[in-house]
DNA sequence: ACCGTTCTAGGTCGATTGTCCTAATGAGTT
DNA sequence: AACTCATTAGGACAATCGACCTAGAACGGT
């Protein structure tokens, strides 16, 4: 077979333990009986547990940017792009009420860890951070486009915890409509007349 | 020692640890260092590592019950209680910022584990959606009472996952603003979810 | 002072971890 | 057919893991 799809599947493989299992908990072992790979063959491709992780680090970024791609490119509202977003609390809701956000919770285990990776890892939220922030402005909001960015990828962060604690597919649903309804309320730009002193009245 | 000071020792002990590196990586050797114990006397207090895991989880109970129950007595208004959780994320906030939420990380890493404690550590996050809901109810919000505890767990959670990743202390003060801001106007009445409107940046 | 219980120290066990090494296999070129 | 070089398999390594065991120290009641 050649490498370079060899390791492709190493790296997907890893990437899909990584999130259900844990990076720490997943052994090379397990990766090797998923590809049906022999151990020792995998340090031709991977030196260390750490440059797998960098590699799968490198493929979440990619996938992710592609994703943000299709998105831009699929909708011409900024508003239902954000609403992309959103979905994928319902879209991914079975995965996540069992393993949580794949970003938020590799970066609190490479957090405790105090792992080299944890600021690569953020990076991933970076990328939804910025786009994010990208569709604020094309609303209208470039005074706090990043500031609502953030609060969108929190708002996203809290609900895939709570799911993952309670296993509720209710409460992800509900949170989704209420974050819906809060970015209805955001759309029309705030700010029509800005530095417009009010006539007193009575 | 009496054997009940000890084995408090162990338990605060374990409780930092598997908070500050997580509940796998930190080991045995890991404790009984920090508690300047044998290594062998562990098996004494605890026989196993998730009955170790299942002591730690009971003293969280208790510390966090015995918490709320101090929030309780100290303030007349429900509103204020509920500002007291809140605030938990500026009291915390550099433990936060290096470790994540005690609870929600520990959820987090359970459930990829698939350990049999998971529903154990949920209870925690019970004990505070309770003690809210009990809170909405006596502001007079008995009909929405678990919706918006449940709404406060998740802003705290999303809070401390994004507190986390990007080691923000602004981002946290920022957004504990806009909690207080949307619990005061909670209070009067239903209207569903009012506008949050982030702190203008520069 | 004695004895029984409680507590502690330290060694040992098998299993598993990440890592390394070497021999064999594969395909492609000459 | 001989050679090259990329790829693979599988064993060996030291270190560490959770767990178990036993001998002895410390303690308290008699």
């Amino acid at each position: 077979m050649v490498a370079a799809t060899t390791r492709l599947q190493i790296v997907e493989a890893a990437d899909r333990l990584f999130y259900e299992r844990g990076f720490e908990a997943t052994s090379f072992a397990d990766i090797a009986a998923v590809v049906e790979l022999s151990r020792g063959n995998f340090y031709y491709h991977f030196r260390t547990k750490d440059e797998l992780l960098d590699a799968v680090i490198t493929h979440r970024l990619a996938r992710t940017k592609s994703m943000l791609d299709v998105w831009e490119a699929k909708s011409e509202a900024p508003a239902e792009r954000i609403l992309s977003f959103v979905q994928l609390l319902i879209v991914n809701q079975a995965k996540i009420m069992a393993y949580g956000c794949p970003v938020g919770t590799l970066c609190n285990e490479l957090a405790k860890l105090d792992h080299i990776a944890r600021g690569r890892a953020a990076e991933i939220f970076n990328l939804f951070r910025h786009w994010l922030s990208h569709q604020f402005v094309a609303v209208g909001r470039e005074a706090d486009a990043d500031g609502l960015a953030m609060h969108v990828l929190m708002w996203s962060q809290g609900v895939a915890a709570l799911a993952a604690a309670y296993r509720d597919e209710t409460f992800i649903h509900r949170e989704v409509e209420n974050i819906s309804a809060w970015l209805a309320a955001q759309q029309p730009e705030p700010p029509a007349f800005p530095e417009i002193v009010p006539v007193q009245q009575s």
